[in-house]
RNA sequence: GGGCCCGUAGCUCAAUUGGUCAGAGCAGACCGCUCAUAACGGUUUGGUUGGGGGUUCAAGUCCCUCCGGGCCUACCA
């Protein structure tokens, strides 16, 4: 048995996430513990809702809302839409938490006592309507290069080019729109990511086995140009985690908050704090799972993230862990393995929030039960590229898998049992070569099953679970029962004995990918405690003759045509 | 501008890291079955692996070049 500490990206507080950013983290990490506790493994998945930075406070004060009671609802409306996708968090917790201002700080002194932080005298624009310091992307105007009106303080969308704020002609915010604009100074703290730099290198050098797309963008970063750059991790905010040197003031930063890239990766950790304290398990029951001092040093640590989040978590957040630990005094837990996904695109193009385009969780939920979207979603995750979400294809997906394969193969069975042998498993006959054929095919596609899911392969994973499905359905047709029946009873009972125990095997197969239907499966089987099966023949004698069973109820209604155009229309957006 | 990834059947993707006739699923065609959600099973059509050149006994895989997509390039997260 393994420990393994998994945790998902954190989903940023402003607002209900789209499909992209449940496939991109959470629902991956999710499948991922889900099967690595069928196996019998000690798993932590870890998450929490994002809450600092600038988006937060433009977003509750749309709202007109203060931004800690935006937050604290936000909050409880992703946690229940999580619930909604099943989710199984140990913790959701939230980066604004008790726990992670004290780890925050506390890391941020240790840095300082390292020397890794440097205070640097910043320019940066002032907006005296807003009242507040105006991030570059925050300040629009006309593009100097091209005359494209609406241009923002970091790049121009029209012709692509770098911009600094000061740059663009008749600039105003964005926020409100006012040209009562000013550059002030203002101090921040950098960390000083450039003296860790070849520690980093030589880290990132160890993990040969993350996705390319992990360490090509974490390599870019440490040689590209001078190499990495040392990072600002303050900023000039009110909400957010007060900058201190532990529980100590730190001189002539009164009024600044860490930046939320800085206090983000942190919460993990705080988060199992949090998950501590919410069960009554004392420190030494989080630290186990990240002081490699205190329990963790046989840990398994990875982590779920799209793209965007992969300079973070390669160097930025190792850099940190490092750092406080210069003395040895914290060896933090570094991160094993990095998952890291594509986008997922929506009909050839992105999912919009400001234009209402693609589906998000909460709509997802409203049209059709978690299942589908799991399934789809896993079993097209965007691993090796972007992938496209269509409604053909979702519609295509659903109901050939679920539908067709898995659900009319449960509904077969059960229904040809009852009308036959009614609702409890026949007793007749023994298995013979055909169920010999069967347990070996199967138990070679466990095999293989196994090895995708230990590879964090979700596609190929999926693709063989499927394979097992239609196991079931090949094994039906040659052994036709329905024919049997007329003839030999016996030998009936024994394929329909047989093929009831393949639902129960699927139940259990099939669970990290779509939890519920799994759940009804080995529901109706009366088989709620059914374990891994180690043993395929074992597994498949498991429902003894006589023991009762129930006839569910369809477990996937497909997708009509019908449907399907009136959803691609209803969320096509503006 | 610089860097990275990708281009394989009509569609979505594989291919044990250079090694049998390049494989699946969907879609199409044909056949079978009739237990089942008109579901299932079988057979089958379909690819000069984006173009060109090179290395090698051997290239989808390595090198060069061209074409076509996508992403990253750091104070929004």
């Amino acid at each position: 048995m393994a420990r393994i500490l998994i945790t998902s990206a954190l989903p940023y507080i402003n607002g209900v996430k789209h499909l992209g950013n449940l496939v991109g983290s959470m629902l991956p990490a999710d499948a991922y513990a889900r099967y690595m506790r069928a196996r019998g493994h000690e798993v932590l998945l870890i998450c929490a809702t994002d809450e600092h930075g600038t988006p937060a406070e433009l977003a509750a004060a749309a709202a007109g809302k203060p931004v800690a009671e935006y937050c604290a609802e936000m909050h409880e409306v992703q946690k229940a839409l999580g619930a909604g996708f099943r989710l199984s968090f140990d913790h959701f917790g939230r980066s604004s938490s008790a726990r992670n201002h004290e780890l925050t700080q506390h890391m941020a002194g240790r840095l300082y006592e390292a020397g890794l932080i440097e205070e640097v005298m910043e320019r940066q624009v002032y907006s005296n309507a807003d009242g507040r310091f105006l991030p570059d992307r925050y300040i629009e105007g006309t593009c100097p290069n091209c005359g494209y009106e609406r241009a923002r303080g970091d790049q121009c969308e029209n012709c692509t080019k770098q911009l600094e704020p000061t740059d663009l002609i008749n600039p105003r915010s964005a926020i409100s729109g006012s040209s009562d604009l000013e550059v002030r100074e203002t101090k921040h703290l950098y960390l000083m990511q450039s003296k860790m730099r070849g520690k980093l290198a030589e880290w990132i050098d160890t993990k040969i086995d993350w996705p390319v797309l992990a360490t090509s963008i974490a390599k870019k970063w440490l040689n590209d140009g001078e190499g990495l750059q040392d990072r600002s991790i303050t900023r000039d905010l009110d909400w957010g985690i007060p900058v201190k040197r532990g529980a100590s003031v730190w001189p002539g930063m009164e009024g600044k908050v860490f930046y939320v890239w800085f206090d983000a990766p942190i919460e993990y950790i705080a988060a199992t704090a949090e998950w501590a304290d919410v069960n009554g398990l004392g420190d030494a029951a989080w630290e186990r799972w990240w002081r490699e001092d205190r329990g963790a040093e046989d840990v398994r640590y990875v982590e779920f993230m799209a793209k965007d989040n992969i300079p973070f978590h390669t160097l930025s957040f190792p850099a940190t862990l490092m750092g406080t630990n210069f003395d040895g005094a914290e060896p933090w837990k570094l991160v094993d393995f990095i998952k890291g996904v594509n986008w997922l695109t929506y009909e050839g193009g992105k999912f919009s929030t400001s234009q209402g385009r693609g589906v998000f969780m909460d709509q997802a939920l409203e049209i059709l039960p978690s299942d589908y979207w799991r399934w789809w979603l896993l079993s097209n995750a965007p691993e090796g590229s972007d992938s496209d979400f269509t409604w053909e294809g979702f519609q295509g997906g659903v109901n050939k898998d679920l539908a067709d394969v898995l659900g009319n193969f449960v509904s077969r069975v059960t229904k040809f049992c009852r009308s036959k042998f009614g609702e409890e498993v026949p007793a007749g006959g023994a298995y013979g070569a055909a169920e010999e054929a069967v347990i070996a095919d199967l138990s070679a596609r466990l095999k293989v099953y196994a090895a995708h899911w230990e590879a964090v392969e979700l596609r190929k994973a999926a693709a063989e679970l499927r394979a097992m499905w239609v196991v079931g359905n090949e094994y039906l047709q040659s052994a036709e029962p329905w024919a049997v029946f007329k003839t030999d009873p016996e030998r009936a009972g024994a394929i329909v004995r047989f093929a009831l125990n393949l639902i129960r095997l699927y139940g259990v197969l099939s669970a990290p990918f779509i939890p519920d239907a799994s759940e009804a499966m080995l529901g109706a089987m009366g088989a709620e405690d059914a374990g891994w099966p180690e043993d395929v023949a074992a597994a498949l004698s498991a429902l003894p003759a006589g023991h009762g069973f129930k006839v569910p109820d369809n477990l996937f209604s497909k997708i009509t045509d019908d449907a399907r155009e009136e959803m691609a229309a209803r969320f096509a957006g503006a």
